[in-house]
DNA sequence: ACTGCCGGGAA
DNA sequence: TTCCCGGCAGT
């Protein structure tokens, strides 16, 4: 039984939930998840949850981009027949856990049940949310004897690429307007071949190119689960906005004990990197000479 | 090994 | 001033 579903939903995911409009429209009708996805930008600790079953169609044109989370907050506090929601927006206000700041990879876990593709940020969330919602077990006691594990994945988010956009405005192509007709730009359009379903959440909104990475770490689901490494949008790194905190604490700290000082190296690509050793002549005029680059800065 | 670039030198 | 490179340091 399990099993089954497990393929079915592993393999088919996009499938599946067209069809199921009917079906998709009571959830939808909850209209939680984008109050909650909405309010993520607010906050750093990113323990939002949304449907990624289809609803995102026309029928339910919420502009995602007006939502402003004071409003979001009322809407998603007031559809709480969950207890995961609760919860949710409990962490969203608490974030107990400072998050790795780095790469912004949020670990997710994702429920696996049948036209339920519920995503929480918690692996006992989810796993009281399988209990409750999908096993029908007490939501009270805490006791589990670990089929939950069977029906949910954990699935890793990228973020950063929220800044990316923001990014676009600033250095990576600077006022030198250099030639850089090498950046791989958006390569990847084969799993946004339908438009409408990148609408729903703010956060594929803002980052049309988020690294979607999705594993399981439960042998016993068969390699049918392993597939799922949807890598949506290029490896980028992401030019220049991470950097200034982490220079600034590097400067503070520790003032150039014994060398010179030097810079920590930014994470920018500079030109001999961007265009190789062979393509010299692309380069900007500090970087031929082996000084600090110009075109791409930190 | 590769990369970024400081320090210094030649033209 | 422009151009180049040795060599150091970070990755």
């Amino acid at each position: 039984m399990a099993a089954t579903v497990l393929t079915i939903l592993s393999t088919s995911p996009l499938v599946l939930n067209p069809s199921s409009s009917a079906s998709g429209a009571d959830l939808a009708g909850k209209g939680w998840k984008e109050s909650l996805s909405a309010s993520y930008s607010s906050s750093t600790s990113g323990n939002w949850s949304w449907d990624a079953s289809d609803q995102s169609v026309p029928s339910t044109p919420s502009p995602p981009l007006s939502n402003d989370p004071g409003k979001s907050f009322l809407l998603s506090s007031q559809s709480d027949d969950n207890i995961e929601e609760t919860e949710s927006t409990h962490f969203l206000f608490e974030d107990p856990i400072p998050r790795k700041r780095k790469n912004s990879m949020k670990v997710m876990f994702k429920c696996l049940w049948k036209n339920c593709e519920k995503v929480l940020s918690t692996s006992s969330g989810i796993q009281r949310h399988i209990r409750t919602v999908h096993l029908g077990r007490n939501g009270d006691s805490d006791y589990s004897d670990g089929e939950e594990d069977f029906y949910y994945s954990e699935i890793e988010v990228n973020m950063d690429t929220l800044s990316e956009g923001l990014s676009n405005l600033t250095p990576t192509s600077p006022t030198t307007s250099g030639p850089a007709p090498f950046f791989p730009v958006l390569t990847c359009d084969a799993s946004r071949s339908e438009p409408a379903r990148m609408i729903h959440t703010p956060l594929s909104q803002s980052a049309p190119s988020a690294l979607c990475h999705i594993r399981t770490d439960h042998a016993y689901q068969g390699p049918m689960t392993q597939i799922r490494t949807v890598s949506i949008g290029e490896k980028r790194q992401p030019v220049n906005h991470t950097t200034v905190s982490k220079t600034h604490a590097n400067t503070t700290s520790n003032a150039k004990p014994t060398t010179g000082t030097r810079k920590p190296r930014g994470e920018a690509k500079k030109c001999r990197k961007v265009y190789g050793m062979e393509k010299r002549d692309l380069w900007c005029t500090a970087c031929r000479w082996k000084k600090a680059c110009q075109r791409f800065t930190d």
